[in-house]
DNA sequence: CGCCACTATGCAACTAGTTGCATAGTGGTC
DNA sequence: GACCACTATGCAACTAGTTGCATAGTGGCG
């Protein structure tokens, strides 16, 4: 359940409507929790009905009107408490993986062929986050407070894209 | 919808009852594709009704009846097709990473030493693959087939926790 | 003999997330 | 003027996965 809660961390930094999460769920937050606009509105719902987030309904020039989402107090509370608890390991799922281990009960060529695609994916990725660290962050030993923290995520998305080429070009050499 | 597939490649290598699966989910494939023993006997059920698995009942001294699911033809062949299918990019979902983000909004010091202890879990984790790997693919370079793939897939979970420890580690160090 | 742990399977209720579609206004273009 | 793309919100139906509990036999321990 932390989709409430990255959607607590976004409204705190600015209150948006639920498109515009969605949008910033494509960037930045979104290297580790994704969601489609139609989980965003559900969920926005229900924290308004308990009273994490007042809506606004904002007239606009030009596009429908949207509804504009704000923390309350129990919305910073709650999502201070929820920061005190403890998050365990979380599992990974991966499908190219369980692929990877089965190749040998199929075609191993369209799976060598998937992964070169997958390789391909992960470099733009990685080569995308490395411009945004270069633009964003030239200096990094400077940051503290929110703009380290965020800056770390985006590390984060450097490394794991990072593990992902080094794992499937592995494969790949392994079965070359 | 990777569960069937993933239990498809393990009744391949050999027939097992549920818990059984279960088990075998906790080490080698279960580094990324895990499921609880009811979500398996859902799936097994569903499987079975679809023709891909038969099952037979299995009377055992000291334990009840078990289930023991054998792949069948049907079986065999959605697997191949599955394998030629191309899988896209998964979005990882990290629930401690949206707490990195949102630390300033909460205790930090009380996320430091939930990842403290995340650390402490991954090394543990690495310790056992490479224990693993050492024991059981003693030299890797002279794998071929199912063995080396199910080698790669171990690597796999090597390379993983490598880069949940860096990453965490390096969090740790900047907000020492 | 009562209690606990283990193996084994399963139901019921729930939560989370996905997929496909609907609605409706604005603005551009051919 | 018809058509398309974009912004914005939402419903309905579905699939996947989780949580808590139930059942039932075996075997060990004190």
């Amino acid at each position: 359940m932390a989709l409430e809660h990255a959607l607590l961390v976004s409204l705190s930094e600015r209150p948006a409507a639920g498109l515009e999460l969605a949008r910033r769920f494509d960037r930045s937050i979104g290297f580790f929790w994704s969601a489609t606009h139609q989980q965003i509105y559900k969920v926005l719902r229900r924290m308004e009905t308990d009273g994490w987030v007042t809506a606004t309904t904002q007239a606009q020039s030009g596009a429908p009107d949207k509804r504009v989402y704000t923390v309350t107090d129990v919305g910073t509370k709650v999502l201070a408490d929820w920061i005190a608890t403890t998050t365990p390991r979380a599992g990974s799922r991966s499908e190219i993986a369980v692929k990877m281990r089965a190749a040998s009960y199929g075609d191993r060529d369209a799976l060598l062929a998937n992964i070169r695609e997958l390789v391909a994916d992960h470099r733009t990725r990685l080569a995308h986050y490395e411009g945004l660290a270069a633009r964003d962050y030239p200096s990094p030993s400077s940051l503290s407070g929110q703009q380290l923290d965020t800056y770390l995520v985006l590390r984060g998305g450097i490394l794991q894209e990072t593990f992902w080429i080094a794992w499937l070009t592995e494969y790949l050499e392994a079965h070359a």
